[in-house]
DNA sequence: CTACTTTTTTCGAACCTCGAAATAAAGAGG
DNA sequence: CCTCTTTATTTCGAGGTTCGAAAAAAGTAG
């Protein structure tokens, strides 16, 4: 069904945009926000002016712009950190880390904690997480705003309302009602991410003007997962956050890979993958261990030092991605790439056979790709995409309430 | 950047809705409007008069409906054919077919022409599609509304903009400016899209119900195509048409793929990619020619009355797409699906196969499809898809002028 | 012919955005 | 110190949009 526009629609989707430009581009007077949102500069001083007065922004007072241009000087504006707080928590296997920031993005306090949470049932699973925030919260000094949100980012798949955890390397459960739990304990809104989602999140807010409307992240660690921008948005699947990269068949009958199919991307380019073929292990059998960072540079200095099974085995890691991402570019066309993770400390070691599989050309359209970047540090970024994401949220469903006049008046 | 909204894009948009759920649900009256669309019916009468004063609709005269209900009776609403025409263009392997129906989207006449366009030049092949529709235009009886879009359905790639045929076998010629060419011969906006793309927007009129937001449509013929409906919307690529479904790698070093590239879905489940398996030819060796249809159909018989190499290569086709399925799976989650082309009938040949590939869980998650249909007479679909596109199109941009009041003040 | 029922239209209220004009708040210059 | 100039912001009226309530229209029932 094509969707009714009402009268506040147009007012809260204008809102939303003042909110998104002053996000994107820090602080500013109503005159750049004119001309940044297109909007009149009497419909930005109604907005604004709403805003303010909510306490979702504040203004800068004069002395910090030191303007010394001619005429009246500006008021710059921008979020109001007591206005709000966001809490971002991001699993990995046996790890919680909970992080808290204000209105503005800034970053107030963190914890990181190593709790056994692999074998634990879906109850428990929510408990330590539930418990970890209560204690960083009550770390935190009195005083800023009110918790507003809480945004989870994790491996494995999670259901598209972002509620349930289907399943997850971080927890033998499944099904996991994460959201509502924390719902339940905090009383706010919660939305849980796939972690490869928030990297895209994050690089679309580190460097719009080169991760603004396509690209994909491609997480390289244990697994091998990916966030996908498309058309401005970020792609998931229908019911699930999806785009399991990772498990895309490259070798039907190839070698054994976690989930339990054969020839996966993740079974050649996975950490246990290149360990495994490096290391001449039978293709069919699998471990639950993963190799240490350690023990993975090793075997990436042997592969460096000359040719043997080691080079090989990311040779082979290379191609699988390579392929994968030629299949994916057949579906939606090339578009600049991101390497998140460990994996991507040793990307030289995959990216010749990773280009070839990958630039072949279709229908005699060569297949380029133009930016190619990587970060070690995925977790910074999966905290990073979180936080935007949360205040976002918070952005978009943040009432129009009528106009200041109406105040004024009464 | 986010979007700004004013005041005339509600209009322009709930205008839009009003049109689509007559579209949608046929001939309504303002009160069955009203509860479709969500407007009131206050705004439901400003906007249908509106739309009736520039004659883009009709109201249809009492006694049609012949209510026998109680009160005042129901003035039903329809668009009015004569508002407009849309010529759809379908293109084929040297066949140009050309129809042309009006604003309610009735057919009002049709021309088929075999033409040899494959080896002609950009130019050229432009000038035999513009000439064929000149000549069904010349045929129509005087009367019919003005012509208003052009919609062309083609086999092969088109840019984004639906402007450029990249790439097709229709025509050696590459980067042909069809949609330039057209608007500049009538004077119309034109649109050029994948044929597949075209079946998907009619299976989604056609059946709101069943293919309503999330569908994938499978092309068998001599190629393998895809049309794909995620989140209610047709998906495309980012630069082309792209869902190239056919060019997705099922084998690393397989068989060889017209297109260049080897183990090609379409070298195994294409027309010429089972022939050749079904005899035992060289893999590795392509032919410019396509099998007949009847030939085809000896080759099905001789599968289905026993095991053989007939039988293997349907079985090899069949495993070819259920893989090309379950990896595009993995992507967004499974999603129903329909068959359509020749192939759709020799599905019984490949379905086994297909599921068996198709269905693998990963991690514990079964693949399910829930419908599985198919439609053998794909033009038709490729017609009508284009057709609605091309309503749709006038409707969307159908320009929100003002009240009726201000002109019967005038 | 009158009462009743349902559909459609009319009308005023409440908003929203916009452009023009007015106001505010500096620096520049005498 | 006062006035002029310049730039930012606010005010105000106009025009457009949707909505709810009330009125009008156009039938059927009896």
């Amino acid at each position: 069904m094509s969707i009714i526009v009402r009268q506040d629609d147009v007012r809260r989707q204008n809102q939303f945009g003042v909110l998104m430009a002053l996000r994107r581009g820090g602080a500013m007077s109503r005159t750049d926000l004119s001309a940044v949102t297109g909007l009149s500069a009497s419909t930005v001083t109604v907005i604004t002016n709403s805003l303010l007065e909510r306490g979702a922004l504040v203004a800068h007072s004069i002395g910090e712009t030191t303007s010394q241009r001619r005429g009246r000087p500006q008021v710059r504006l921008s979020p109001n950190p007591a206005h709000a707080t966001v809490a971002v928590i991001v699993l990995g296997l046996n790890t919680i880390q909970a992080t808290v920031a204000d209105y503005a993005g800034n970053a107030l306090g963190s914890l990181f904690e190593r709790t056994p949470t692999k074998h634990l049932d879906a109850e428990s699973f929510n408990n330590a997480i539930t418990s970890t925030l209560k204690r960083l919260l009550d770390m935190q000094e009195p005083g800023f705003g009110p918790l507003s949100g809480i945004i989870v980012g994790t491996e494995g798949i999670v259901d598209i309302d972002g509620n349930t955890l289907l399943s997850s390397p971080a927890t033998d459960a499944t099904d996991v009602p994460l959201g509502p739990a924390l719902e339940a304990a905090f009383g706010v809104h919660v939305e849980v991410y796939n972690e490869s989602n928030m990297i895209a999140e994050a690089l679309h807010w580190k460097a719009p003007a080169r991760y603004g409307s396509d690209f994909a992240t491609v997480l390289l660690s244990t697994g091998v997962g990916m966030g996908l921008y498309l058309n401005g948005k970020l792609f998931s699947g229908v019911r699930t956050s999806a785009v399991e990269f990772g498990h895309v068949c490259h070798e039907p009958n190839g070698a054994l890979c976690r989930c339990g199919r054969r020839g996966c991307i993740e079974a050649y380019a996975g950490g246990y993958g290149i360990w495994r073929a490096a290391h001449g292990e039978d293709p069919l059998s699998v471990t639950e261990d993963d190799p240490e960072d350690t023990a993975m540079a090793e075997l990436a200095a042997r592969a460096r030092a000359g040719d043997g099974p080691e080079r090989q085995a990311f040779r082979a890691a290379g191609k699988a991605i390579g392929t994968g991402l030629r299949n994916l570019f057949t579906i939606f066309d090339p578009i600049p790439l991101v390497f998140a993770g460990q994996g991507a400390a040793v990307l030289d070691l995959m990216m010749e056979s990773l280009e070839e599989a990958m630039t072949k050309p279709v229908f005699g359209l060569p297949v380029t790709v133009s930016v190619i970047d990587s970060y070690l540090d995925y977790r910074a970024l999966i905290r990073e995409g979180g936080l935007m994401r949360g205040l976002v949220y918070l952005d978009q469903t943040m009432p129009a309430v009528g106009d200041v006049r109406e105040k004024v008046l009464a």
